[in-house]
DNA sequence: TTTGGTTTTAAGGTTGGTTTAAGTTAACTC
DNA sequence: GAGTTAACTTAAACCAACCTTAAAACCAAA
């Protein structure tokens, strides 16, 4: 799958184009409205993620452009979280999804994976690791013993971490950041309260404590050596 | 299934192209009125889809010339939302229903599908999903008991959003994109109000609340907890 | 204009996901 | 082993999200 990733803000194509590729995609880069839109009309790509914001060229003038040329690629807009009317016009001038900014990765690549799905006809959007199986359309976990279990917000966004970073000891801080979208946690145990609900729905040895360091979501990454 | 759609802005073209391929239709285009009427004469297909609003030859002098030369294929219009005389002068032509812009895609596909089982006399498109029975022609909804309902507008594009996700926790948000044909809803409470009002009609227990999250139509599949 | 039905707004009550807090246990250090 | 600190556990408090009801606004038809 190969994706153009069209960003102007530096920080976030760095945080978002590492992201990408691990979880499969090639991607291409475009900074600016002019390269976007030559590289759109003159390439193959199976999706477009599209920042509005954009200097040199509008990004919705891009999208018409490549629409008007003919091209029915996939392309999930990026905008201010509350500017609706963005939205709209963007749906309007052809896109097929849209996230409203500041966003998790995790959502950007579950919309992504979901425009795609539409398009092409794909397969569905469950996620699996360390034998449990979960399904972001219907927040629901299997888990080893195959029971399921409905979960909350916090829930499922702090084991969907868990599970893509499988292996990997994660740390309390790095773990709010990512189950709330303005990162706050002063003093609160709030990590520690949540690790201990999903330990009572999927069992107690489930996610391993590394004290000092975080969580652990199943077995070590590195068995082979160290 | 052989359409031909008559359309002239791009961005409209390259979104409805591939859903109404992926519904199984074989799709032609035309974006100007001279090729449309041509090849209205020339071939033969099973449905049209004709935008109003056309360069080169007024879309409903297209309709009057096929219809003149005894071409009785069944016409779906596409007509600007609230120009009220421009579809009585289509349906006077000779149209066999129409839809007002802008609208969802899915809207689209239901009215084509209606047009083509109107004129060839083809199967019933009635909507089941979770012990319900929706008929989208005569809007009433068949609940588990065997109970007719009639709905309104709302409420029937509501529960048809929820049956066709059945199983999917849906956001109130994505709720009322596709009630609405302009998304809005700032701070309105509508969507809670008319959940309230089919919980009412189908039983309590069909739709599920999923706090923070959205609304499920029917149960998981598993229920064990919660 | 009135009418009948649909849609929207408003207000107050309820609830359950989230957060805080406090006491307990486990781990590490000297 | 004693002391220190991090993590665990439980339960109660909080508050935004949701429910419910009713009335107001709207709109098309008569």
């Amino acid at each position: 799958m190969r994706i153009l990733l069209v960003e102007d803000d530096m920080a976030l194509t760095s945080k978002l184009k590492p992201s990408l590729q691990q979880a499969g995609y090639a991607v291409e880069l475009a900074s600016n409205g002019i390269d976007a839109e030559f590289l759109g009309n003159e390439e193959a790509f199976d999706a477009v993620v599209l920042d509005l914001g954009l200097p040199g060229k509008p990004g919705l003038d891009v999208l018409k452009s490549w629409r008007s040329h003919g091209n029915s690629t996939p392309v999930l807009i990026l905008t201010a979280r509350d500017s609706w009317h963005e939205r709209v016009d963007g749906l309007k001038a052809g896109a097929d999804d849209y996230l409203g900014k500041p966003f998790h990765t995790e959502e950007l690549l579950a919309r992504l994976q979901a425009v795609l799905r539409r398009h092409y006809g794909k397969a569905d959007n469950r996620l699996m690791a360390a034998g449990l199986e979960l399904d972001p359309d219907t927040l629901v976990v299997v888990d080893q013993s195959g029971r399921e279990h409905s979960l909350t917000g916090i829930e499922f966004r702090l084991l969907r971490y868990l599970m893509l970073n499988q292996g990997q000891v994660i740390s309390k801080t790095r773990l709010s950041e990512h189950v709330y979208e303005e990162e706050q946690l002063k003093d609160s145990n709030v990590i520690e309260v949540y690790i201990n609900r999903l330990r009572q729905l999927l069992g107690r040895d489930c996610i391993h404590t590394h004290r000092g360091q975080g969580y652990r979501l199943g077995s070590l990454s590195n068995p082979s050596n160290r």
